[in-house]
DNA sequence: CCATAAAATTAACGGTGTTATGTTATATCA
DNA sequence: TGATATAACATAACACCGTTAATTTTATGG
């Protein structure tokens, strides 16, 4: 009897394309433009029937984020893989940080840029998963200073402050689209180079 | 006689009743809490009676975030008056941006971390605000270059990357409320020193 | 063929921003 | 003073939204 299965597949193949439909619409639009009803239109299914594949929203949303964060933290442990140098591996992670962010923003703006209210404690997976980038910052941070190329107090607030620093280019450029910005390769170049050069010039005690 | 007077007043003292109100909303629970339904029970009008004040919601919105942005305005300039050492004065106004979003977090929502729509090409007056703290950092680093005490090729990158780091931390630490943060004053001190000695250290050519 | 379970739908609730249409109070002028 | 114009405010309604409960349809196993 492959009735099970094929009723499992059969499920798996409404939901993927309950997914595909809301993707499409939160890519072009973003979230706020992405509506159950809007959904289930282009699916020619009713509204509530994505309830029985989805809890809710949020959740609909975050399995779309989960899956392109993914990307990001795949390219990231690439880039670990095959930059055995501890600075120029921060270089690349925080370039291609950045140009993640830019290339698919609207998952960025859910999974950085927007807090998950306290009601849904279990769900933000897509946001979890998003600050495991700050994992390999840390990583690299820590060889860093093992191999005494940068000097730093506190490894996990350099970590931090790295993601502080490339979230805050990438959050900017994707919401302040209208601004008359430097040019984008020079800024990111930039503020890579400083930030890095400011990590490998720091004495721990400054002022002594 | 007068009485155009009068009716020019009262119409200012509701129009301040309305923003009192939502502003009581808007700081407690954020922009997403505040409905024209609530703000008009609470001043015991019919909705739209606001409209008769407001061209819409994001005006209303718009305006006290202007009022709340202007604080930060002033306080740049204070410190810019202040403190004559270009590099300090970067130092405290760096600080004091964060300070600020962190003391705001809904109005440096609304100013920062949201876009807005092409439509609204009018609106926006807050958003338009908070980007001139951008010209407070570029003279002060305009000043650090003239000084010879900074080495940037290009003073408005180098503000315009300022202004990202800080807003990196200010967006993420609002945002990330439970989030295993460092010690967010060291975190601070930390993300303005790495950046600040960067710019100091940094050579315009580096590698030739 | 029928009972059962699964799947999907319809109807409805309470909420949103906003517009069009009424109503009421106030001020001006004959 | 009483009619009229006008400003202020309210009611009703539109088109959405996320979500839940009740209901119907569909497919399965006996």
């Amino acid at each position: 009897m492959g009735v099970q299965e094929r009723r499992a597949r059969e499920r798996q193949e409404l939901r993927g394309e309950i997914l595909e439909a809301a993707r499409e619409l939160f890519v072009r639009e973003g979230v706020d433009q992405v509506s159950m009803r809007r959904i289930a239109e282009k699916i020619e299914y009713s509204p509530t029937t994505i309830y029985l594949y989805f809890k809710d929203k949020a959740e609909l949303i975050d399995c779309l984020c989960e899956e392109t964060l993914g990307k990001l933290d795949r390219r990231l442990t690439q880039i670990e893989n095959s930059t055995p140098d501890p600075v120029e591996r921060l270089r690349r992670g925080m370039k291609a940080y950045v140009e993640f962010g830019l290339k698919h923003p609207n998952e960025y703006k859910v999974a950085f840029m927007t807090e998950l209210k306290p009601d849904e404690l279990a769900g933000g997976r897509a946001k979890a998963m998003g600050q495991n980038a700050l994992n390999h910052t840390r990583s690299s941070v820590k060889q860093c200073v093992a191999e005494g190329r940068m000097h730093v107090d506190d490894v996990e607030a350099a970590a931090q402050n790295i993601w502080a620093t490339i979230h805050g280019l990438t959050s900017l450029l994707i919401v302040k689209t209208t601004f008359p910005w430097a040019d984008r390769s020079k800024l990111l170049e930039q503020l890579v180079d400083t930030h890095i050069a400011g990590l490998m010039a720091e004495r721990t005690v400054p002022a002594l």
